[in-house]
DNA sequence: TGACGCACGATTGTATACACTGTAGCCAAA
DNA sequence: TTTGGCTACAGTGTATACAATCGTGCGTCA
């Protein structure tokens, strides 16, 4: 049928694509046409055509009245608002985790996650980024299972699939921020009450907490703002803002 | 380019499927081939198969790992999670509308269309029906506009796609319930305060209406389990939640 | 000089042929 | 009787050819 571990030629152009976006080759608003795309990453347009249909519903692209498509534009409410929008999401399931009790097997495995982020902060004030930015990843996947509901789950990972809204999306690009280490050491601060709150079943606070969580990365891009343009290149999916 | 007042092939093959799965001539977990369904549809595998990815991400077929698709299956939890996942992202736009401020001119669209609901009851304790299920239905797409954010409106039209978690769901159906004139008229009082907080500003106030209001929804859908299995095949999309 | 119409090029929509893969069923051998 | 392998089939993945349509530019006519 065409996947084993061999990937298919429409997934090889949905990530061919996507990586062209985000890494900013192909900037925001510009024109893609399914011919020129094909003879570029060498494929039929049948594939070609089925992934940027992908990209389409993931929102990286949007169809042109007049044919094609062009990638998408996003302003610095959308950013705002894509991480508002996770903010209530992640609060969401956390609250429901709360209410109906979540999984303990899947608490277990969110607090050793916190546990080896706790180890990746060493004592001599440094932190290891490389670990962290996967923990941080791994437990945000976690927490959106907590609620036991797959639907709830994949609305979530849809909306972290938003370059900027993803909980992974501004954290690279921070090494720089004076004041970075205090700002993560706060943000793993609410992992640990953002679990302690589920546990207890305390629903209103969860859903405060992870909220608040969020918020972070508004922090996060604001800086990146003030940060310059030349940032733009750097950051996957940050040429896609416009007027930064 | 192919559309200009005639529908794709595309279009059509999506409408049709969808049809055939919400009226339950596919149940819940049969199998559908694009092969099969191109015959019986008088199609290409083509145009098909763009309409299948399409119900694939609108949630109502999902992939089988052997090849091909299944009419996707939902129980009681998903469908009470889907009610409240349109109340939270409801809440969300009814809160930052009345944060940020709602534009003036949605406002009074808004209104009227509450006025026009009024007046679609009578005052001899009935309502007429077939005009109040598209005027709800015409104030819920105002409202989700109403953040100002085309990014959480998608979202919102898209939780509203799923059949059971549209706020017009299990208002067919509801004609024989005793009592359903006055949770109606509930459902309308809960309208006109969502309207009233996000014009005071009173962001907490217009998020909790919102929520509560969704609620409805899943009191109508109690109701229609109690009712009996013979509902399956009256209410769209009803075939696709099993246990009933 | 302006406006209208035609034609051509660009681009997507659709159909179909072919290739590859996974699976089920059957037959033979131990 | 059971197990191994082989074959046939079902089904999707992909490529490509052809059709339909829209925009654009140029030419001509008033």
């Amino acid at each position: 049928m065409g996947d084993g571990d061999r990937v298919s030629q429409t997934e090889r152009a949905t990530r061919a694509v996507r990586a062209l976006i985000l890494s900013g080759e192909f900037p925001a608003g510009a024109r893609l046409t399914e011919v020129s795309l094909s003879a570029r990453l060498d494929l039929s347009r049948t594939p070609l055509r089925q992934a940027m249909e992908r990209l389409i519903s993931e929102g990286l692209l949007s169809r042109i009245p007049s044919g094609g498509c062009q990638v998408a534009s996003f302003d610095l409410d959308d950013v705002n608002d894509a991480i508002e929008l996770r903010g209530v999401l992640e609060g969401t399931v956390a609250r429901l985790a709360a209410e109906r009790g979540a999984d303990p097997a899947l608490m277990a495995e969110a607090n050793g996650v916190l546990d080896a982020i706790d180890a990746a902060f060493s004592d001599d004030g440094k932190v290891d980024f490389d670990a962290y930015v996967p923990l941080n990843a791994a437990f945000h996947e976690l927490v959106a299972r907590m609620a036991g509901s797959a639907l709830i789950e994949r609305e979530v990972s849809r909306i972290s699939q938003l370059p900027f809204a993803s909980p992974s999306a501004f954290l690279r690009g921070q090494e720089l921020v004076p004041g970075f280490l205090a700002s993560l050491v706060c943000a793993q601060a609410q992992h640990r009450a953002i679990l302690e709150a589920i546990a207890a079943r305390e629903g209103a606070r969860a859903e405060a907490l992870a909220r608040e969580h969020a918020r972070l990365a508004r922090k996060n891009f604001a800086f990146l703002q003030k940060a310059g343009p030349h940032l733009t290149t750097r950051i996957p999916g940050l040429s896609l803002v416009k007027s930064i």
